[in-house]
DNA sequence: ACCCAAAGTGACACATGTGTCACTTTGGGC
DNA sequence: GCCCAAAGTGACACATGTGTCACTTTGGGT
């Protein structure tokens, strides 16, 4: 290293989720980094050559991390700790949904950006089926009622933490309701 | 009427609900509403003075179409079958969210913005209270589980018909399925 | 002390979106 | 057939974001 940079890649990355939630795809842009970063524009464009390779990089961190966390479901055997643990992980991650869906409006326009687009589906893959098998023992341990799709089990868990909590419920009463919905609904048992 | 106009109000309105769901508040331009319509940009402008003021007014135009339905949830008297017409009103409107979401990101900056922002405030708060008061009779029949916070169940009902269906299962079935984890959850009965 | 490569900057040319305005087109009323 | 007000257009001046490039700054290795 021969001079010391103004920033680091996990400030970077940080500072580029914050604004892709609160602005979304298109409202994203390099001067608003730069500002947040204290650093000059042009200073971004050493690292990526646009906005759209930023946001393939991004991605990529992002879910690189969260898959080496989503991978360690497998080091539990019953599914209930399985549960657990992959609604840890989500209340600590609550946005990959949501980025994930932010990250499918980036224009593909050249190779590059594609082989690095492919990379993503398949680490998007690899999430979505690492998910379905974690349903799939459910099922198979008669936990999970067998005649709902797998697809919407999975899609219902991660969208469940993207709820917003306006009233400011303390945070272990709302991630205790939650789970409660997902196990077993909102509606009281006697019929 | 003097002269036959190129589009009409319902036209616009739909083809800014899709624009801005397509390409969210940042992404939507008038350029990209006049090609959609059919019509040069400049004439949007004999409508509506800016983009902050017509999304207002589209948000206005969507949210007092539900708040028309929603009301007739008092016509049923028994929880359950408020219950029924309101997923069956949140089916047809499953975005009124997300809508609501990118609204709140209209920058406000003058007064007659103001206005038309508190007057969607008014309503936003109509529908808000309408569905705690639903919720509060389902807990007052003792059908809806009493300790799960109010808005929490309200937000999750909203939330739940935004998952995504890629697997494209057969709307019925899905619906159904959605129904089934809002009352009783995904996990089996026996435990 | 000097070298030099990596880090960062400011300015420029370009592209796209905004809001306005003088103008043209349309079609029912007289 | 003419009038005229509402509907629509094209061009202009402006603002903001993009990508590039020649330039300066920094700091460890020699």
């Amino acid at each position: 290293m021969v001079r010391e940079r103004k920033f680091s890649d996990e400030d970077l990355f940080l500072a580029t989720k914050e604004l892709l939630l609160d602005y979304g795809y298109e409202g994203f842009t390099f001067g608003l980094l730069a500002e947040r970063l204290g650093v000059s524009r042009s200073a971004l464009y050493k690292y990526f050559g646009n906005k759209e390779e930023l946001i393939m990089e991004f991605m990529m961190y992002e879910l690189d991390q969260f898959m080496d966390k989503l991978r360690k479901i497998n080091d539990y055997n019953r599914f209930e700790d399985q549960f657990d643990y992959l609604l840890e992980l989500l209340m600590n991650h609550p946005q990959i949904h949501q980025l994930i869906e932010i990250g499918r409006h980036v224009p593909v326009n050249n190779q590059k950006l594609k082989e690095k687009n492919d990379k993503l589906d398949g680490l998007h893959l690899d999430m979505y089926q690492s998910l379905v098998g974690f349903v799939q023992q459910g099922k198979g341990e008669g936990k999970l009622k067998p005649h709902i799709p797998d697809t919407l089990i999975v899609g219902y868990i991660l969208q469940s933490f993207l709820v917003p909590n306006f009233a400011q419920i303390p945070h272990s009463e709302w991630v205790q309701s939650i789970k409660e919905i997902i196990r077993n609904g909102m509606f009281t048992d006697d019929h």
